[in-house]
DNA sequence: CCGCCTTCCGAACGATCGTTAGGTTGTGCA
DNA sequence: TGCACAACCTAACGATCGTTCGGAAGGCGG
């Protein structure tokens, strides 16, 4: 792929989040790149691919963060470190972490439940860390380590509405996790 | 309002949750509605007064149920409370919150800064409880009530995601409640 | 029965949308 | 030196956008 064509979706990411995908236009992305908006279709055959474009390097983000958690040794430190992961990847590319968590829904036809399919994965992934958390008896939430999951998973797919670049998000993931373990009532002691 | 323009505000709510506000067009809502486009200019001025409507109905939904959180009494009863009433709002006003909570964005203007206070005001009630656990001691999140705070609004902030009518919201509250509190190791022992 | 008021129709408006096409430029490689 | 090709321009396409307008139907109170 082109440096220009490389450009362009960077410009598309960045615009897709701050105005959304439909509130963007051919021509808004033309400004960016200080082109004629017919002069964009030299790099792209439609709108669409950029978004689909945009919503699969989120995708890949998210799942190559996740391929960095440790498969062997305590459950809790696995859950720490897919914390971590999730959030770096949110703080250090947050164009495109919006456009995988809120513009993915633009997506058409096939390329949306390809889309589905690997947004519900990543969400599996991440929800096994805290079944086998309960299964091997690591934790005890003998009844809810779904919502214990749920409550990670909304943290983590909220915060690119809070989260800015150049925050300590490794210090946010050990916190988040740490009261996950050990509530508030607990989380000052240990 | 007459019963036409109440219909019309629910069309709104239901189609800008379903399609994005901008994804939404005036022949959308006209179809919806059963009429020719231009007959819901009788009912309206602009697009953009419904959206606004809806954000500041969903604005007014929210701060009801905090409304009803008990201004005396153990502290984590009223976070519980406050759990519950945010919950609640947003299983029987799906579309309503989904509105308050990913469409506002597209307010303009004066709209745009009224709202943002207000759901700065929001916010702002619900973390207020949190801090004021650590105030009075009955909490011991020595230093991290914001954390906490943080992980109760995103777990509220994404419930429109998944959250369905008819779900056992209270239910759900105490259980984000029990593990906000005792966290995983301590959940199931207490 | 009259007149008002709500509601809707049908047609049109200018603007903007995403996209196409033919032609021009500049750069790098054979 | 000549040629290929990526990049861009200019102009225009048909479609759809939000909105306007004059008129007509219908119900309801006076």
């Amino acid at each position: 792929m082109s440096a220009r064509r490389t450009e362009l979706t960077r410009a598309a990411a960045r615009l897709f989040a701050e105005k959304g995908y439909h509130g963007t236009s051919i021509g808004d992305l033309a400004e960016a790149m200080g082109v004629q908006k017919g002069s964009l279709y030299a790099h792209i055959a439609s709108k669409a691919d950029l978004l689909w474009e945009v919503a699969r390097e989120g995708a890949a983000a998210f799942h190559a963060g996740l391929d960095s958690v440790p498969e062997e040794g305590p459950l809790v430190e696995r859950i720490r470190a897919a914390l971590r992961a999730h959030l770096r990847v949110v703080a250090e590319q947050l164009d495109v972490a919006t456009v995988f968590v809120r513009e993915w829904r633009y997506l058409e036809g096939e390329r949306r439940e390809e889309f589905v399919a690997e947004r519900r994965r990543y969400e599996e992934r991440f929800r096994a860390l805290f079944r086998e958390s309960r299964e091997l008896g690591e934790l005890r939430t003998d009844l809810d380590d779904a919502s214990a999951a749920l409550l990670a998973l909304s943290a983590a797919n909220w915060a690119y509405t809070w989260l800015r670049p150049g925050s300590d998000t490794d210090g946010l993931a050990d916190r988040f996790t740490a009261l996950l373990l050990d509530g508030m009532r607990g989380y000052a002691s240990r």
